[in-house]
Parts: C-alpha cells; sequence; structure tokens
RNA sequence: GGCGACGUAGCCAAGUGGAUUAAGGCGGAGGUCUGCAAAACCUCUAUUCGGCGGUUCGAAUCCGCCCGUCGCCUCCA
C-alpha cells in the first residue's frame, strides 16, 4: 500500500516517496525557548510524533531532527523584561520542554541542535549568499535578496504584489525590496552579539533551521514540517535562501499542521486565551491530552474545549478498558486451568486473515494523509470485535460449556493487535504490575478472595463494604464469569 | 483589499461522484447480565450532509451564487 501525503506546495496528496529510501529526512521546526509552550504547540509536536512513527511502522529509516532556537528577539525581550541572561531564559524553557514533551510520551529527536551551537556556520551560510549577490549589507545587517529568487512565493502561494500591498508594518528603508528579510542582525546596545564579518550580532531567524537542518540532514530533506502559520514567511525564506545557496531542493514534503484554538478563537497572547501544558496536564491523563490531539485530521482546525476534553477521557477510557480487562480474563482462564498457554498460541487461517483486515484497515486510514481520526475508528473496531467475543466466551461459561480454545487465542490475538496499533500511535497503556507492586496486586487479591466468601454467604454488605472501601483508594472491583479483576480507576 | 480553509446527528469527527444501512467516539433512551454495582453486550438516537440553483442516469461529494465561521498576508505551532 501506498503512503500518501498532503504536500503543502503542490497542495495536493502525493505518494511518498523519499529521496534515498529507505531512509527519510525529517525535520520540523522546534520550540523558541521564551515561554512555556501551550496545547497548540502540543499539537505540533503529537502529530509529528505520530507520524514519524508511523513512517517507522512502515519500515523507514527515519532521521528525525528538531531544532531549539535558543537566541532571537523574543528571548532577548524576556531576558530583558525579568533582568536574566539570555542563556538563564533559554535553559529555562529548554528544560521545561523536554520535561512536557516527555510527559506527552513523544520520543525524543534524533537530535536537537541548538541556534547558538552553530553560529559560525549561519555565518558561513550568510557569507555564501552574499557572495553570490543573493543578499546584501547594510550597516551591519544582512538582508535576503528576494528578487534573486525568482521562485519566491510560491511556497505560500502568494504573489509578490498581493503580499506589498498588504503590507502592515513599516517597512525597514534601507530595504531593496520592502519583501527582504535579515539574516543576520546588528546588535543593539546590550544585546548579545557575534563576531562576524559585519560586525557584531545575531542571526536572523529564518537561516537556523536551513543551517541546522542542513548540517544533520544534507541540503534535500523529506519531509519538513511545522504549523500553518509558519508556511508564510518562515518557510518560504527558509526554502528561499536554503535553494539560493545549493541550487537543490530543499524539501521534498511540506507537511503543515492547522491551528487549535480554544472556543473556535485562535490562541494569543493578546486574547489571553493561552492554555500552556502544564496547566492543561495537571487536569488530564497526557494519554487524554493525546488522544484528543488526533482525534481530528492534523489538517483541520481542531477546537479545545472543557467537554471536547472529557469526551477524549471517556474514549481514551474505553479503550484501554478493552484491553485490560482482556488481559485479566485470560490470566483468570489460565489460572483455574480451563484454558492452555499452547491453546492462545494456537493460530489459524480464519484468525489470520480476520486480524490482516483489521489491520489493514488501520493502515489504510494512517496512508491517506495519516488519517488518525479513521484509524482510532479502526481501533475501536477491534475493540468492538473483542468485547463481542469476551460476552460470547461469558455466555458459553455459563452454560456450563469451557471456553473454545479457538476463540481465547483468537481474543487473545486480537487484543495483542490492539496494543500494537495503539502504541503505532504513541500511546501508552498503563503499565502491568511491577515487580514493586507486585505486593499491592497480592494484598488486593486476598481483599477480592475474602469478599468472593462473604458474597458466597449473601453476606453482601460486608462485600459491599470492601469493594467501595476499595472505591475510594481509586481500585475498582469487576465481577465477571470468571472471576473477579480489579483495576485502577483513570 | 489579496489568498485560503471550513460548515455532516444533542456534541466531537471520518467520508469527498455510484457496492453500502453516511465510519468511529461522546452523550441519551430502553433492554440483557449482576445479590446490587462496575464493565460489557443488544436495540434505538442524520431518508440526510449550511441555503438555493445547476451539471449528471446518479452528488454530502463537481460547478455557481448566497449565508455563516475561521485562518494567513505581522511575532506566532
Amino acid at each position: 500500500m501506498a503512503l500518501v501525503l498532503f504536500n503543502t506546495f503542490t497542495r495536493k496528496k502525493e505518494e511518498f516517496i523519499p529521496l534515498e529510501p529507505p531512509y527519510v529526512r525529517m525535520y520540523n521546526c522546534g520550540p523558541t525557548v521564551y515561554d512555556t509552550f501551550h496545547i497548540g504547540n502540543a499539537r505540533n509536536f503529537v502529530v509529528v510524533d505520530v507520524i514519524r512513527r508511523y513512517l517507522m511502522y512502515k519500515g523507514y529509516k527515519v532521521k528525525f531532527v528538531q531544532n531549539i532556537t535558543d537566541i532571537d528577539d523574543k528571548i532577548i525581550a524576556r531576558a530583558q523584561q525579568e533582568g536574566a541572561s539570555t542563556e538563564e531564559i533559554a535553559r529555562r524553557y529548554t528544560e521545561y520542554y523536554f520535561k512536557y514533551i516527555n510527559l506527552l510520551g513523544i520520543m525524543p529527536a534524533d537530535e536537537n541542535p541548538r541556534a547558538t551551537e552553530f553560529i559560525p556556520q549561519m555565518i558561513e551560510f550568510v557569507q555564501k549568499l552574499v557572495q553570490k549577490n543573493s543578499a546584501y549589507v547594510v550597516d551591519g545587517d544582512v538582508f535576503f535578496r528576494i528578487k534573486s529568487y525568482p521562485h519566491y512565493g510560491e511556497l505560500s502561494g502568494k504573489k509578490l504584489d498581493d503580499l506589498k500591498k498588504g503590507a502592515r508594518v513599516d517597512v525597514d528603508p534601507r530595504k531593496e525590496d520592502p519583501l527582504d528579510f535579515a539574516l543576520w542582525k546588528s546588535a543593539k546596545p546590550g544585546e548579545p552579539y557575534w563576531e562576524s564579518p559585519w560586525g557584531k550580532g545575531r542571526p536572523g531567524w529564518h537561516i537556523e533551521c536551513s543551517v541546522m537542518s542542513m548540517a544533520h540532514l544534507g541540503e534535500t530533506l523529506d519531509i519538513h514540517s511545522g504549523g500553518i502559520d509558519l508556511i508564510f514567511p518562515h518557510h518560504e525564506n527558509e526554502r528561499a535562501q536554503s535553494e539560493s545557496l545549493t541550487n537543490k531542493q530543499f524539501v521534498r514534503y511540506w507537511l503543515h499542521n492547522g491551528f487549535l484554538n480554544i472556543e473556535s478563537q485562535k490562541m494569543s497572547k493578546s486574547l489571553g486565551n493561552i492554555l500552556t501544558i502544564d496547566s492543561i496536564l495537571e487536569q488530564y491523563d497526557p494519554e487524554v491530552v493525546r488522544y484528543f490531539l488526533i482525534s481530528a485530521h492534523y489538517r483541520h482546525p481542531l477546537d479545545y474545549s472543557q467537554t471536547n476534553l472529557r469526551e477524549a477521557k471517556s474514549a481514551w477510557q474505553r479503550l484501554v478498558d478493552s484491553t485490560i480487562t482482556t488481559d485479566e480474563i485470560i490470566r483468570l482462564l489460565l489460572k483455574d486451568g480451563s484454558i492452555r498457554e499452547s491453546d492462545i498460541a494456537q493460530m489459524n487461517e480464519t484468525i489470520e486473515q480476520r486480524l490482516s483486515t483489521f489491520r489493514s484497515q488501520f493502515e489504510q486510514a494512517m496512508d491517506d494523509d495519516f488519517n488518525t481520526a479513521e484509524a482510532i475508528a479502526a481501533l475501536f473496531n477491534i475493540v468492538g470485535e473483542i468485547n463481542t467475543l469476551r460476552e460470547n466466551i461469558n455466555q458459553q461459561l455459563k452454560n456450563g460449556h469451557s471456553p473454545e480454545p479457538g476463540k481465547v487465542s483468537y481474543l487473545s490475538a486480537l487484543n495483542k493487535l490492539l496494543k500494537e496499533l495503539i502504541g503505532v500511535l504513541g500511546f501508552r497503556l498503563p503499565e502491568k504490575p511491577t515487580l514493586s507492586s507486585e505486593l499491592t496486586d497480592n494484598l488486593i487479591r486476598i481483599l477480592v478472595d475474602i469478599r468472593q466468601k462473604a458474597r458466597q454467604q449473601k453476606l453482601f454488605e460486608f462485600a459491599d463494604m470492601i469493594r467501595s472501601r476499595l472505591n475510594e483508594l481509586g481500585i475498582v472491583l469487576e465481577d465477571h464469569p470468571q472471576g473477579t479483576i480489579w483495576k485502577f480507576k483513570q
């Protein structure tokens, strides 16, 4: 099956063919570490994480690079505001960034280059552009000359004339063209700086990504991603300067995720509706947040609301519950000897067939421009099959028959498949009791046994007390025909 | 002003010319199971896809107009 993705550049879905299969060079515009990151940033990080994981699942060898912009105007502004150094600010929010992407279950990038580590390469890059006449120097600033790059505007689909008409910012009169942008900025007094051929200064914000992506991935990237707002001017400028330097295609596939809105409105500082990721993770499990973030197609706008998060929580719960209950039921069946490990391992063609139908439903969805909404639907179809099957086995049990080994092995295989695909989307299921919590498990089982005795003797008040006291501790008991199982309340 | 996206059940959200009952989830109603629960299962919850026209044998899917929502063009994921 061919993987198809929507390329912002062509505005079409295209089959994904990396430059040198099976290698994939992937770059995502990372954070500028001047502040905490918000749920909208999280959407980008999670979406890109899912894309990366799926490419790996498909057998690609992905090298994933995400930069950290640790010097720029906003960091300087923040530092001055707080009377701190830019390094301090950058360090603080870099830590924050790593802490929270880790909590969100985002795989660490293969490389996280920082802008300040690549200043010499940036200077060299700019120098070459000046030599090629693609850039010019004015009073210690260096500007990119967009006239030198005939393809300017192609990525964002903008006409240069329209851009000029729509300009809402005062134009720097030293620019040859209002659309020329800074490659190197001279330092004002009190600002951090690096020595350069043009005097003291710092890199412009677009040059960083070009330099750092090329440093780690070469001159042509397979995938370059970011939020939809980065198309213009950031990615347009990256493309212009990179291709001017190399005369090669900079990016094969441009991917952009849609915005996350708050109550249908864009998040912005001026509206004061920024939701930082830490405030959300205080209320919701990271997996719930991930579920919410990929419950809609990545290119569509997504609306944040408490209702939507609560909905995600219930849906995620259904997924988790199915896997836990199935695990526990199989465990009980093994324990009382009504089924054996060797029975479970038994596969046959019918089972294989059905499993692959479920798997391919998932893959078809993901192959179609990473349609996570549909992929999740595929997951729920598996859940439905599992739960119906379990019900079926319950029925047999109640009728005094021991469960058919074929059914149990199908159940077990479905459960395994479900867990695998949940993992492909980057979700983490609650962990099995570890060695340290084995004691807990054993203690609860003692209580479960005592309650069972009480129920047999119709001491329901006593039995219910055990159940409700455990419930107060966040432990839920469920009585199944195979026996009683326990779970942690979510 | 220029460019673009979107409008599918109470809510979230796939589908984008014809197999098909228009996925899946949340919520709700009724039932089954249970000592009671929980979880789960079963049934029901869009003759219809913002509105009006058009193209077509056939449209939620294509075209036009209208209404509504949102975004980019400026730092921004």
